[in-house]
DNA sequence: AGTGAAAGTAAGTAACTACTTGCATTCAGA
DNA sequence: TCTGAATGCAAGTAGTTACTTACTTTCACT
């Protein structure tokens, strides 16, 4: 690997763990084994060294895909929901600081959003397509349900580490969970299986059992 | 006012704006409007001056309630959020901030996580009342939807400036939306109403006439 | 008027930071 | 073997930061 490289992937290790101001040119060089003046003759400032850094990151996106036609969504949006939320777990700490660092650096927060953005757009069309297909609730607000999908994803990725009881689902029983929780709200139901919903009059039959 | 408080608020306002290591000794005392040398006098120290002023947050924290006995639960959950939601974009600079510095003050974000996370425990709480009304569908997964729920406040109050077309609703409309899709996904309607679920049946036939 | 605590002022210290300069070393290609 | 580009090394500069010291001013209260 070459040393600029070598820089760029130091720079993103330690900005992780420092943020802009932590990370010093000092610390970075010894990460990415390489001498301090380095830095400078490579990318000519701390500055230019970050911006770099961001869009070698933002070139490097991975954005995974769902079906054009539905199949078995349950399925199909964990497997896809899962490869996000895995993105987004691995690049957690980036996230965080770029976002507190939003006041100073409004840039770098932007293009970490990139890929959920992506991702909300790409669900909300799969969900349009199952509406298409009389498998998911015409009347279903279908564009919160999204954002609050995805931001549940986000939450998942920069806090569970911090506050482990707020999430209650193991992390790799979690897209799953999400997923069945998102597909109730927008009234989504396998192809051709009759789901379980229930109605007022059963809901007062068991208010009634319960007396 | 006295100094010290004085000193704390000054502190709060120039930590939202940038971070523990931006916010240097002489900004904090500019902006209170004091000498630098009474910081050390009063707290002794830049850290144990963040120490107080997260403290003092904490001891502040005006946390809505819910009522025990659930009545109009759309409008119940809608003022309780709006008013969990108005208090988070309040202070969303300093939560984006402590989360940002999470790998090297731990405790901030701990503290300031304190408040949605009593706001979960008691959404899940009126849930479970709401469930043992028979008004909730009682194998909905309340603890997922719940999470994902505190998350989509999350997300709104820290995202929604930088991204503000990844929220489609007006922020006054938000929390009405996000506790509609909240009580589809836990099963919940008003009590005595009888409300539109739909069926396998009604699909199949809204496909058949589709085609 | 006199006292004492709280606050301001001026100056300084030691450590750190981004960045520069000048020179020595390595090493692949002609 | 020579050359030239890339890299390392040592040292330094100017600015910033947390924190200290010593002294003066303000002002409520006796």
């Amino acid at each position: 690997m070459d040393t600029r490289e070598r820089i760029l992937q130091a720079t993103a290790r330690v900005y992780a763990q420092h943020g802009f101001r932590g990370a010093t040119t000092r610390l970075i060089a010894i990460e990415a084994g390489v001498n301090e003046v380095s830095l400078f003759r490579t990318f000519g400032s701390k500055a230019a060294l970050f911006e770099a850094m961001m869009q070698s990151h933002a070139s490097s996106l991975p954005v995974p895909e769902l079906p054009d036609i539905p199949g078995d969504a349950q399925s199909e949006i964990t497997a896809w929901c899962a490869a996000l939320l895995a993105h987004m777990r691995q690049w957690r700490s980036i996230i965080r600081k770029s976002f507190g660092e939003l006041e100073e650096r409004p840039e770098a927060a932007v293009v970490m959003c990139e890929g959920p953005n992506c991702a909300a757009t790409a669900l909300a069309a799969y969900v349009a397509r199952l509406q298409a297909a009389g498998r998911a609730d015409e009347t279903a607000d279908v564009a919160t349900a999204v954002s609050m999908f995805i931001s549940s994803m986000f939450g998942d990725a920069i806090s569970r580490d911090v506050l482990p009881h707020a999430f209650p689902q193991p992390e790799e029983a979690a897209p799953a969970k999400y997923v069945n929780v998102f597909l109730r709200a927008v009234g989504a139901f396998g192809a051709g299986d009759v789901v379980p919903l229930r109605t007022a009059d059963t809901a007062d039959a068991r208010r009634a059992a319960a007396q």
